[in-house]
Parts: C-alpha cells; sequence; structure tokens
DNA sequence: GTGCGTGCAAACGGTTTGCATGCTT
DNA sequence: AAGCATGCAAACCGTTTGCACGCAC
C-alpha cells in the first residue's frame, strides 16, 4: 500500500515508483488526476476531478478520469468509497482511516480510531471467514450544516 | 424505527401499522415486496427481488419495486446500504447491525457488535459535529469463498 | 368518488466501450 | 518501432419519470 502521508514531492515521487512497479506507464494524465486527488480532501466524484483539471487540461477527457481512477483502484493507488449516492466518489489511498459523513451536504471526512483495531470482534464473526480491514462510517451532521437553519 | 426482530406474522401486522401512521396506502405490491425484503437475509437488488417477486406477481412492474424501495427507504421502512457496487442493495430496517463483506462473492452478513457504541470516540469527531450512527463495515473473504479453490 | 399507486414505455445520467490517433517506453 | 493510453462518440445499464388506468381509502 502507498503511504500518502507526507510532502506533495515525495508523494509524487512515490506515485512515479507504484507505476514503474507495476508496469503502468506514466502519462501526464495519470500524474495529474493523482495529484489532483490527493491534494483533495473532498473524495471527489470522477466528474469533479475532471471539472478541476480541465481548468489547466483543457483537452482532458472525462472518460480519461473514469479509466484513469479504476486503473487506480484496481492496483491499489486509490479507492473507491462506499457510498449510498449515485455518483461513485474516490480517495488516494492513505493511511487506514475512518470517515464521517453529513447527512445533509453529504460531505465525506476522514478520521482516525486505532482503538477499533484493538476492540474484540464477536466471536460469530470468527466464524465467517478470513477477517480484513474493519472500516466505521459515522453518520450525523456536520457544524456547518446544524449552524446554517 | 421499525423493529422486525419478531415472527413474520408480527413482521406484517408491524409493517401494516407503519404504513397506517405515515398515510401509506397499504397495496399488495407494498405488502409483497416488503415481506419478500424481510425474509431475505442476502440484501438483495431491486432487481433481485423483482425477479423473485415474479413468479408469484407476474404482473408487478420492476420500476414499482424501486419506487416501493424508495418509498420504503424514504420513510424508514427500509435501508439503502452503502456499496461500492454500481446496483444498489436493500434491507428491511432491522435492529442495529454492522455488514461483513466478502470481497469475493459480494455477499453481505449482518452481525452485532454492541461493544463498539460504548468505545469512546476521538475527540476530533465531537468537534465535527452532531454523531448520530457508527456503522461499521469489515471486508474479508467468507468460508465459502476461501474454501473454493 | 378521490386521488395515490401501478404498469408501461420512454427518458435520464453516470459509466463503459470501440476505434483511430498519439505518446511513453 | 511497439503498443499502451487517450480522446471522441456512441453504447450501456441501472434508475427515474410522464402518463393513463386501477385500486385503496
Amino acid at each position: 500500500m502507498l503511504d500518502i502521508s507526507q510532502s506533495t514531492n515525495e508523494l509524487i515521487a512515490a506515485f512515479e515508483r507504484a507505476c514503474r512497479d507495476r508496469g503502468l506507464r506514466l502519462t501526464h494524465q495519470r500524474l495529474e488526476i493523482y495529484r489532483e486527488l490527493a491534494r483533495s480532501t473532498d473524495h471527489p466524484t470522477a466528474e469533479a476531478l475532471y471539472k478541476r483539471l480541465r481548468r489547466t487540461m483543457p483537452t482532458l477527457s472525462l472518460d480519461t478520469v473514469y479509466r484513469t481512477l479504476s486503473t487506480f483502484a484496481e492496483y491499489g493507488l486509490a479507492n473507491k468509497v462506499e457510498t449510498v449516492e449515485s455518483q461513485a466518489r474516490f480517495e488516494a489511498v492513505n493511511n487506514r482511516h475512518h470517515h464521517l459523513v453529513c447527512s445533509e451536504c453529504k460531505t465525506i471526512m476522514d478520521f482516525q480510531w486505532q482503538e477499533i483495531d484493538t476492540l474484540p470482534l464477536p466471536q460469530e464473526v470468527g466464524e465467517w471467514g478470513a477477517i480484513g480491514t474493519r472500516s466505521v462510517v459515522i453518520h450525523g451532521i456536520c457544524r456547518q450544516c446544524r449552524h446554517k437553519t
């Protein structure tokens, strides 16, 4: 897994390495899409990324963004976020974290919660199969939405 | 919230009450869709429910299933489950529970985990806004998929 | 009888795909 | 030079919507 909790330069260097390791060609589009995704903290949709990038890359096409994001997801460079909305949201693969979702504005915020990993799981879970990662999603109403009446 | 951890009869009675309370008409389609959803433990898609119900209700239409499920979701009689897949999945509103997702076969299983609600949240979460429910999703590989090589 | 809910068919919108061209390797 | 990645446009597919009829109230 790619650790991007670092400066942007290191981050991009790590991305370039990751591409080479996986035999992925390092194109301008991939680099810029990754850079934009890693810079974003709002778990953008493909379309949101497209709009942001279009300003500096006028020839970029939306389907390249889609194709690139699914390539990233396939190679573990980004994640598709589980959502109830119709548009898929993405995040650069980051340190392990959980999500706070505002029921009003649908914003998704990250947070850390190490304790969750040490809390013993119910027995039935162990019986179900091989356990991978635990992800917590907390639904609530964010400060901004609460105060805006 | 509707508690359906009971016999089917009580469950249906509770559903009928819930419809009346909300001013929703109690149609044959709604009743059968609810019955099938409550009987299903696999978090079916609208299409899956449609196929199952079509056997006994040949005139049922897929868009009625969609419309009914979103009515249920709107009135708190069912939930749309957060997923990374393209088709939406649903569950009858049940006691609070969490999800085990198999990365291979995409099956979703429910499990209980009361302890999670008493585990103190990180401070930053409290600062974010008003907290609602905590939902855990554990990704892993279920027994069947592990043994099938 | 009133008007909400259903069935049908057509529209919609996000995402994917086929194909010719371009750019990384 | 070889072939993967991109851009364009068209197809795809899950879901939604407009309309007329039917059924719960």
